[in-house]
DNA sequence: CGTAGTATG
DNA sequence: CATACTACG
């Protein structure tokens, strides 16, 4: 499952964790937490069955990504590898055998030129990432907030957010260029073919209750994963945040499916 | 009537006004703006039957005084001749005839000793005024909060409070002083006797519902008014503020009371 | 604890 | 429009 929570607080006071526990998911990728470690409570920390990592910004209250996993990784990745943006709390990659899984937060670029150009630099990381990790032969899960919605299909008002960050020409032929080109998988894309399937929606003018919304949310996956892509499911409902969880099954050979790893409080 | 409403705007949000229609209230003095004039909306500018004044800090969402009067006064003053706490919006004064009635509000001195210095400028700007009032023969209502109780029977827990800015020891001489020295009249002391009679409680750790309150609001009226002084109620139901409002009745040979000034929109 | 402001999205 | 942080009380 990924989910952008808009403030991992927030969406936890709105029951987000004990729904969370009814989904049956082995790994969480989360973002926007919003918050720093040490401001989160145990039932945030300490999610029974699950080891939780946290990739917090060094500013208060802004950005941060975590991960919930079953069972502990071998290792963990954070960042991208550009100090600015690692700053922000936009990376957190953790390896179990050959499998890799990670939570990304593309910046916006709504705010302005400024944090377009940044979205811009995170953008040309992954490329290189993306074109690395199909080099290395090992198979990877990149969950995340892209902030890019693909096709016309993937959003509701395409005409008139063609000059909008998030569907701007250049946004979305890199996102052509990713999955045409380098080859990775849109793995929602792989299951499910229908239109208006969006995981985001303007909390302002009523955007969600009209279903105006986009698909921003991904799970980017290897080539080498395609062919195990069972499911997506996005649940809106119940409503924890701006964003719609999404799940992706996978047929993967990995004890990722432990009945529960024990409880350990192992939160870092 | 006066009220420290705390936001006025949100007082409004709670009801406030379609409450205070319900009083039959001649004057309306209100502390705790917390709003500029061009931030208010209609329903608060333009109460009908009452003609609106405001004097705001120049801070936006800080202090700020106004008062609501059934008959438009002859005169306005604004401020108390501090520049920098004058900037804050805590002085207004109308006069009709040879009675005059401010809304004031003084600076708080729980936020450090730079604010108690300004709380005791204040303070000692009011003592010179109270003299210029005695001396000018005029009628004076100075309506608001003091932020200073009195005695050990206007506050619940004065022993743990004799360190406490708003119960200081030379706090409660100065108005020793005020009410001795001076001659002014609490009027609600002139009609009530009673302890625990509370128009302010902390909005941490339940203080209002256990009744851990402060009478800290005030009508200062000069020694001439003092035997018109009829009745005096605290009204802390419905909630609107962490203030509730007191209203003191006057037995006065003014005009003060037509049954509905014209409502012109006169608003400032 | 609650009303404001601000940044950010 | 909503989650944060901040100031102030």
């Amino acid at each position: 499952m990924t989910a952008n929570l808009n403030g991992i607080r927030s969406a936890a006071s709105k029951g987000f964790f004990p729904w969370f526990l009814t989904q049956e998911i082995d790994v969480l990728c989360v973002q926007e937490t919003k918050a720093q470690q040490h401001q989160l409570s145990e039932q945030i920390l300490a999610v029974p069955g699950y080891v939780s990592l946290f990739e917090d910004a060094e500013k208060r209250g802004y950005s941060g990504v975590a991960l919930y996993a079953r069972i502990a990784p071998d290792r963990v990745h954070r960042g991208i590898g550009l100090a600015d943006l690692d700053a922000e709390g936009r990376y957190l990659q953790a390896d179990w055998g050959n499998l890799s899984i990670a939570s990304f937060y593309a910046p916006s670029g709504t705010s302005g030129a400024e944090r377009q150009a940044q979205k811009e630099r995170y953008m040309e990381r992954l490329t290189t990432m993306f074109g690395e990790m199909l080099a290395d032969q090992r198979q990877y899960i990149l969950c995340g907030d892209m902030n890019i919605a693909h096709t016309t299909r993937d959003i509701k008002n395409w005409r008139s957010n063609q000059n909008t960050p998030g569907f701007l020409p250049h946004e979305r032929a890199w996102l052509d260029h990713v999955f045409d080109d380098i080859g990775i998988c849109d793995a929602f894309r792989a299951v499910d073919q229908r239109d208006e399937q969006y995981t985001w929606w303007s909390m302002r003018a009523n955007a969600r209750a009209n279903n105006v919304g986009w698909r921003i949310d991904y799970h980017f996956v290897t080539p080498n994963l395609r062919a195990s892509v069972r499911e997506a499911i996005i649940t809106p409902q119940p409503f924890f945040s701006d964003h719609a969880p999404l799940i992706i099954t996978y047929d993967l050979d990995l004890p990722t499916h432990q009945p529960h790893y024990p409880p350990l409080g192992l939160t870092s």
